[in-house]
DNA sequence: CATGAATGAGTCTTCATTCAT
DNA sequence: AATGAATGAAGACTCATTCAT
């Protein structure tokens, strides 16, 4: 009788949640969706999604953390490679791809609405702390071999990197991009960005 | 016989409520920001509130409207100059500029959060309408002079100029950039992006 | 300098705004009808509007006392008639006269959303004991005429008398009657309640 | 597995909602029966009330549809019967006991400061189509029958039986009628109103 | 007198969250 | 674990009424 939890079971659920969260957060906003929406989109009754998320908050900052999650992997698995200046084109082309999906630049639109939360706006920070970081320390690399501009340093230089990123993808938001013309202008456009100074 | 209909007292009075709005907005978020608490912070009754504008959301328009007519007006008095590469500069400085009210960037976000309304979309369209077509005139000129590349057709080019105020404006909300600080660094960037190929 | 307050203009104008009150209030209700809506058909300010009646309740008591003070000078002109059983007749023949009035069935609705206020509670029970008082005495010489049935008091008969002129004009309210087609059947119908027991 | 889904619980709450509402709306009005009274009439919280009803309007109209499908339901039970012109008496008897209620008058009260609602204007259209219909058959058959005058049209002749029991209905909301003694009454002048032309 | 801008108390309604089953 | 009925705090908005001009 005792059913036992079904640890997997249980993360697959709650990845449908997540899933289920992440469509209606991108189509309606983050007050916009409401819980019952959401379950509605994930097929599960309302007492449910409590089981899962203590609160509709948490369920975002969970998303949250599953993107940062993923940027973090993608540093670690980048570890002990010498070609720098790639790296960082690579990581580029990534979030390039993940802005493919569709849903990506509304929820980011979803998740502004709800930074005076100091929740999430500690979750951005962690998040955009990582991609800085993991940035900064293949540019700097890029730089110290002569791939990239040096009239500035590397953080700064990150942090110029990631406002093209944002706004390629608040573009999209906007309908001004066509995602899949546009990628390979992003990279093109980083590349200026941090091509050495007579270049 | 007494017209009490005093039209400056009813203007001046309309921008307070906007100017108040627009703190409150920025700091909490359109859902955030509650018409009480932008009445406090006008100083006004909440009655009054509806005096002036219908709905919520009509305030939101009404900022969002000051904000494209003061671009359009912008662009129509640069009408007539030579030095179409200076223009695009000077916007691109001028955007800078208004990046300055700390406020702009947190109410940028809290737009976000209302894209969903089909009014808020419309006006947001014609503001980037009204961005993209002012850039793209000088752009186009510039590019005849020969001094912005012409791999791209003016019309990406404006695109991707509005992808770097975009981020640029994100990023300012994210802490991530010291608007004093990075103002010339955005005029480079842009530089940057529209260079002819061998520069 | 010094406006002698002119009674007549301010009679006037108080007529008016009675008159566009009665249009406002058959067609949209007692709360339907705002102040602001009675104004601007009376084409006064609303400020002019409390000149005249301290509440929007008094307005409708104002109403409720002019129809109340037209029957009772009605029935004051017939005195010393001798054709009580024609005075009654004639009566019936006068209310369905006023419902002629096409706002008429629909300010009597106006006025029930209210019969909780204690003072329009009062103003309908006294301009229902003019009529019953009114309608009494003429159906109680009638009877002693032999033109009215005896097997009831003449206090009830004039009740059943009102219920039926009541139910003729809730009837126009609800489109099942023709004004116009069936005023002449309504004198036929209070006939036949009041005939004697054999006719 | 647990359905929680009780229909007969669901059912009767729902009427119990019902119940406390026509005691509210009677005594105060449509307007002046707050949802927040009718809740606390029900013994319930005031997010419940939505869960039964999307708004209050629906709330009354549902009473509305139930009285009328009480009529509906009555008619159709006589169905049959050979005794026309009793058929029409006991509707008659059977408006009267529901006019025992001391709330209804209030509640016909209410609904008329709400039939500028177009929703409530069709739902009181198909009330009275329910009710003249139902009775024109049986006035027909009696008429027929020669239990009936026959100087006019049963379809008029069922709209005078209905301005009889609206007025009955009405004098007893003004109190000018004592439901318990005047229903015999109420027989009696609907039986004038029919009778044939010589009796 | 006449005006209409200003007011705020009062309403309906929404929605995240709880809890008994 | 899963459910969905129940909850009530919170918010946008209406409108009769006041009052300075």
């Amino acid at each position: 009788m005792a059913r036992t939890v079904d640890p997997e079971r249980h993360e697959a659920r709650r990845l449908v949640i997540i899933d289920a969260a992440l469509t209606r957060f991108a189509a309606d906003g983050y007050h916009g969706a409401t819980t019952a929406a959401i379950c509605r989109e994930a097929g599960i009754g309302s007492g449910t999604f409590f089981h899962y998320f203590p609160t509709k908050l948490d369920l975002l900052l969970a998303i949250l953390e599953l993107g940062t999650g993923e940027v973090e992997e993608w540093f670690a698995a980048q570890e002990g490679r010498a070609d720098a200046a790639r790296v960082v084109a690579e990581f580029v082309e990534r979030t390039a791809r993940e802005a493919t999906d569709p849903r990506m630049p509304g929820f980011v639109r979803a998740v502004g609405a709800v930074v005076a939360e100091p929740r999430v706006a500690a979750a951005l920070e962690r998040d955009e702390r990582v991609q800085a970081h993991g940035l900064c320390g293949w540019i700097e690399a890029a730089r110290r071999a002569g791939e990239v501009r040096t009239d500035l340093p590397a953080e700064r230089l990150s942090q110029w990197v990631m406002v093209v990123l944002d706004g390629y993808l608040a573009r999209l938001a906007a309908d001004g991009l066509d995602a899949a013309a546009e990628r390979e202008q992003l990279g093109d456009t980083v590349a200026r960005l941090l091509a050495p100074a007579g270049a």
